[in-house]
DNA sequence: GTCTATACCATGATAGAC
DNA sequence: GTCTATCATGGTATAGAC
C-alpha cells in the first residue's frame, strides 16, 4: 500500500515535470526532490527512467479517456462538446503559454530522441481524434468526420504552438472564437 | 580566414544537429565529430553552448529572410507565393516526419527550458508572419491580413506536428491540397 | 588556431546496510 | 521499503603545450 502510494507519487511528479521541463531535462534528482525520497529508492519502483515515462504516458492516456467520457456527459450537443475541447486552450492558458501543449510537445521531443515510446505517446492524440470524429459523426458529417477531427486537432495544436511562441492570449482568444464560429456554420 | 571557416562549420553542424536531436540533447562531442575538431577547440570560437545557439538562430533568421526574398521573386501571384510556403510541408517531408518543424520544435524546447534565447528563436515565426501578411495584403485582404497570416502559420504548424506524430504523408498531402483550395476561394 | 589533458559536476544506475 | 555510498559515463568548461 505504501509502495503503491510512493509509486503513484513518483508518476504524478514525473508527469508534471516532464510537461514543464521536458522528459530529458528532468532528472531523478528533480523528481526525488518533489516526492521527498532518495535517488536510489527509485529503482525499487522502476527499473529505469524509460519505465517512468511509460507509466506517465499510461496515466495520461487514462486521464484523457476519463476526461473525454466526462465531456461526453457534460455537453448537450456535439457542438457544445467540441467547443469544450477548444476551450482547453483558454482554461489551460497559464500552462500553455509557458510549456505548450502537453501532448504535442512530448510527441515532438520523443520523435527527436527517436525514443521507443513515441508511438505510445501519440496515442493521446488518437484518443482526441476518435472522440472528435465521433462528435462530427453525430453532427451528420459522416464521410468527413475523421478529416474534420484532424482539422480541429491540427488547428488547436498550431494555435497552442504559436500562442506559446508569441505569448499572446488575445490571439488565442480570437482563434478560439473563430473556431467556434466555424463550428456553428457547419 | 581559417577561423571563420571553422566557426562557420561549427554553426552549420550545430544547426543541423539542434534540429535533428534537439538543442539540449546535442553535445559538444556530437558537433566536434561532424566538424572533425577537438572538443577543447570549441572555446576558441564560442564561449559557451548558448553562444553557439545564438549563432545558429542568427543563421536561421538570415537564411529564412533570403528564402522569403527568393519566393517573392519566384511566384507570379501572391497565391502562388503562399502556396510555395505551404508546399514546404511536402518538399521537406522526409525531415518533418522524423524531426518536426524546425521553427516550432526549437521554440517549444527553449520555452520549456525557459531559455534566454527563446524570444530570439520565435523571430523566425515573425519573419514568416510578416511575409504572409504582405502576401494577403497584396491579395486585397488588408484588414484581415495579419489574422490570415497567423491562420496559415498555425495551420501549417499543426499539420507538421500531427504529420510527425502519426507519420502520415497522405494526411499532410490532403491538408496541403485543402489549404490551397481555401486560398483560391478567397 | 589547434591539440591534449584535465577539472568539475550531474547524470542514470547498482549494491548493500538497516 | 528506504536509505547511504558508490560507480561509470558523459556533460560543459578551462589550462596550457605546440
Amino acid at each position: 500500500m505504501a509502495q503503491r502510494g510512493t509509486r503513484h507519487q513518483i508518476v504524478k511528479a514525473a508527469d508534471d515535470l516532464f510537461y514543464r521541463q521536458g522528459f530529458e531535462h528532468t532528472s531523478f534528482a528533480d523528481i526525488a526532490k518533489v516526492v521527498n525520497i532518495s535517488r536510489g529508492n527509485f529503482y525499487h519502483h522502476f527499473k529505469s527512467k524509460d519505465e517512468i515515462l511509460d507509466a506517465v504516458i499510461e496515466a495520461r492516456l487514462q486521464r484523457t479517456e476519463r476526461m473525454l467520457v466526462d465531456w461526453e456527459e457534460e455537453g448537450a450537443s456535439p457542438q457544445d462538446r467540441i467547443k469544450r475541447y477548444l476551450r482547453i486552450l483558454l482554461t489551460n492558458w497559464t500552462m500553455i503559454k509557458d510549456y505548450g501543449c502537453p501532448v504535442g510537445t512530448l510527441c515532438t521531443e520523443l520523435a527527436k530522441l527517436n525514443h521507443g515510446s513515441k508511438d505510445e505517446a501519440s496515442k493521446v492524440f488518437t484518443l482526441f481524434r476518435l472522440w472528435l470524429k465521433q462528435q462530427f459523426t453525430l453532427l451528420g458529417c459522416r464521410d468527413e468526420a475523421d478529416g474534420l477531427a484532424l482539422h480541429v486537432l491540427a488547428w488547436s495544436q498550431g494555435v497552442a504552438t504559436l500562442g506559446n511562441a508569441f505569448n499572446d492570449l488575445e490571439y488565442v482568444t480570437r482563434e478560439v472564437d473563430k473556431m467556434c464560429a466555424w463550428l456553428d456554420s457547419l
